[in-house]
DNA sequence: AGACACCCATAAAACGTTTCAATCGCGGCC
DNA sequence: GGCCGCGATTGAAACGTTTTATGGGTGTCT
């Protein structure tokens, strides 16, 4: 009942077992080598001290970790936590465990999470790093700790999995151009955002090929709902004969946020105007209006991230890295579709 | 460049610098006693051989982890990622690294977490269980690492930190019967959840301390926005005599789900149904009507929890286990503000 | 009965660190 | 000049495992 001094050691149980400790470590790890008697009467001992492997010492003999962690850059953003959950899904494929670590767009914290991983040798690391290019990445994958980038490119040097963020904002445009709008708005920044630059990218391309429409921009500050709102004040102020028809919104947020604007100064969506949003949160689809969306395949991500951070640590030395590019989808719902002028109530 | 064979060692690095192990130890640990000179040497040789503190025979050695983990329900709920962030600001404030585990409400999943974390010796294991009354955790806790429960209440036995629901349910409903509203109903469910059971036992003292007002329960099956729409649908077709005018939610999906659903059947909030979800969860305040909800404190709940773990780590056996409960605040917004219809003047 | 496997169990070495007692060199003091 | 003290450095022990070579006992075959 008191434990209260040091845990129990293998030591203490070959003691108790009247048995040598070599044989309380073949008892766990190749119990077949073991008599049937001695067996049982070892394990009896364990549970009866309450015996718990030291993995600090199982580790420093042989071994490994069995242990990988994700250092998320925004543990509250629900685009990292499903992207984490495929995590979790490849690791669990592979009977490792993984420990979730939250850098919170601190660059302090971020490295000193990696510190502490390369310390306790991890297994691998999988991260969405605060600034793309970051040299203690690149040395902490020198010095031999597998390393995976999740939703951010890496140059040649580093295995990485990613979103095509022009092809999915290409996707939006096209979408908005085929049901018949011409005046397009982008909403979101900045645009030193990577994300952003690519999705404008994306939707000025969609524009140049289909030869038709024009493309205003309209920034943010960020993206979250309240600038979303911002910017649907903005867009409501323009006069309406030059007013975009069509805003394609950086994320989600911002199109909740404009979304609600538009709700609020009566303007009808998807009748007076066409949103698309990018992520297809779960709340894209709860909207008042359920949000057309640009949808990444997260959980996948996640999933082939954990898979190729194995293939690494697995794999004897030689590894080529990779740099998988995934393709987003568009999503289609009320908020572009175009309904029967005459409701039925 | 090439690593490959193992990590370098402090023996290694002792060779490099030509001096002893023992040197290369106080110059990480204690560098006040070494001379200025062979400090230099020797961490020139750290950097020269990238070495890198081997953190398992640090730990078997000597000590502690540093470390702590919380074993959350659910990472993709925002509620539990806000008390994440209170769980790390707690463990930076003492200098320990949060690692974040998720059971995603698998018993297995989380027995396999515990069972790591207490052979990875962590200094402490915070954990919202997917059972109440778990004698693993009970177990883990004898043994000797210090556990602390949250937003799960526990017995004399263990520290726990929770939020009053019976107040919460008081709150919400008073507030209701104080705009004027008497036909009031609660909506969730399943009645298991402890949580749940908890809010409507709030929500009937309210009545009955008023003397005033009715409750109808509409049970739903999960506490989810498809689960608010059909609870919707079900309101609606109620005949309008009895229908309840004020619907409170067990949580702000079911609640934005009904106020859709409410919104696509034309009717209007809060003029003809007033809603109060409970979280106050960041699209609360985004929905098409803003939503009036109880609020829990998250972040203030996270790391009141770290703080007692570390308070248990810390103190020297001597430790008495305190429940600590948290009351929840209501926040009002549109979804039920209304001057009361039958206010003598 | 003796040799031979064979199965079980043991003892000892090794992993990389921290810590502590011991040593060494050296200048100052009497 | 020997002694002391002091700061800087060293060597060895210990932490709790895993693993490998070694040993002892049992039963079988000849």
């Amino acid at each position: 009942m008191v434990a209260a001094q040091g845990a129990p050691s293998m030591k203490n149980v070959a003691a108790h077992a009247g048995v040598s400790l070599g044989t309380v470590s073949n008892v766990l790890n190749r119990p077949e080598m073991v008599s049937e008697r001695t067996r049982r009467r070892v394990q009896s001992s364990i549970d009866a001290l309450g015996f718990v492997r030291n993995d600090s010492a199982r580790q420093l003999r042989g071994g490994t970790s069995r242990t990988l962690a994700y250092v998320v850059l925004d543990a509250s953003n629900p685009f990292f936590t499903d992207v984490a959950m495929g995590v979790q899904e490849g690791a669990d494929a592979a009977g490792l465990a993984v420990y979730l670590c939250n850098s919170g767009e601190n660059s302090d914290r971020q490295a000193a999470y990696l510190d502490l991983l390369e310390q306790q040798r991890v297994e691998g690391v999988l991260i969405t790093p605060v600034h793309a290019e970051d040299p203690r990445i690149a040395a902490l994958a020198a010095r031999g700790t597998p390393v995976v980038l999740v939703d951010r490119a890496s140059g040649p040097g580093l295995c990485s999995v990613t979103v095509d963020d022009v092809l999915g904002g290409d996707l939006a445009v096209t979408h908005l151009l085929d049901t018949g709008h011409r005046r397009i708005a982008f909403v979101g920044g900045p645009r030193a955002i990577g994300q952003v630059a690519d999705r404008i990218a994306g939707a000025e391309q969609a524009i140049s090929r289909a030869g038709a429409g024009t493309l205003t921009i309209l920034d943010t500050a960020a993206l979250n709902v309240a600038e979303g709102r911002r910017a649907g004040e903005r867009l409501a102020g323009l006069p309406s004969a030059h007013r975009p028809t069509a805003p394609f919104c950086a994320n989600d947020l911002l199109a909740l946020g404009l979304l609600q604007q538009m709700v609020r100064l009566g303007l009808r969506v998807p009748d007076d105007l066409a949103i698309v949003g990018y992520d297809d949160i779960e709340f894209a689809e709860a909207a008042a209006v359920p949000l057309t969306s640009v949808s990444q395949p997260r959980h996948l991500l996640g999933r082939t991230a954990a898979e190729l951070l194995l293939s690494e640590a697995r794999g004897d030395g030689a590894h080529d890295h990779q740099q998988l590019v995934f393709a987003p989808e568009l999503v289609v719902r009320a908020s572009t579709r175009l309904i029967p002028v005459s409701r039925p109530v």
